[in-house]
DNA sequence: GCCAACGTTGGC
DNA sequence: GCCAACGTTGGC
């Protein structure tokens, strides 16, 4: 199977890409979307991950990272104390999965949003991250949308 | 199975 | 802080 990429987002005063080269690697916790959930169950070790700043000043893509671990239980679901607690989530059969991933490169400038959109009607008319409304936090991305994406940190901003 | 109410996401 | 869009919940 080809390689396959993602647009994970984080909200970066929560978890920022600093914070991932901090530590190296991360569980990407508390995904509580169905669809979200089936794209991480989908993603295999290797694939492609554009680091997505949300909910910040300055919206958009910081970094490229990888998957190093293909989806497993979120046992944070089964943890009372947590704030991803989910009762109907349990060890024998559970609803929520993550995956781990680790750190590639940051992109040389932040390739924002609003950046993004004006490619809306050409190379990334497809993008799923600026259809209308879009609210997941786990988006598949082509390899097309990928390198035009990370080539966009050449541009001048 | 419908749908109103509610909570959350996330850009602005 | 505002609010539009969306997913989930629960009454009926």
């Amino acid at each position: 199977m080809a390689k396959q990429y993602w647009l994970m987002k984080s909200e970066p005063e929560t978890y920022s890409y600093d914070d991932l080269e901090a530590t190296g690697r991360t569980e990407w916790e508390g995904v509580r979307n169905y669809q979200a959930r089936n794209f991480m169950q989908s993603m295999k070790i290797g694939d492609g991950v554009l680091f997505y700043h949300s909910n910040c000043k300055v919206p958009g893509v910081v970094a490229i990272a990888k998957v190093v671990k293909r989806a497993y239980p979120d046992f944070h679901a089964f943890d009372r104390k947590s704030p991803y607690y989910d009762a109907k989530s349990d060890p024998d059969n559970p609803r929520w999965f993550m995956v781990d991933v680790a750190p590639g490169r940051r992109l040389r400038r932040v390739v924002s949003l609003a950046e993004l959109r004006e490619y809306a009607d050409g190379p990334l008319s497809e993008l799923v991250l600026l259809r209308r409304g879009n609210r997941l936090s786990v988006i598949p991305v082509s390899a097309e949308e990928y390198r035009f994406i990370v080539a966009l940190e050449k541009k001048k901003p």
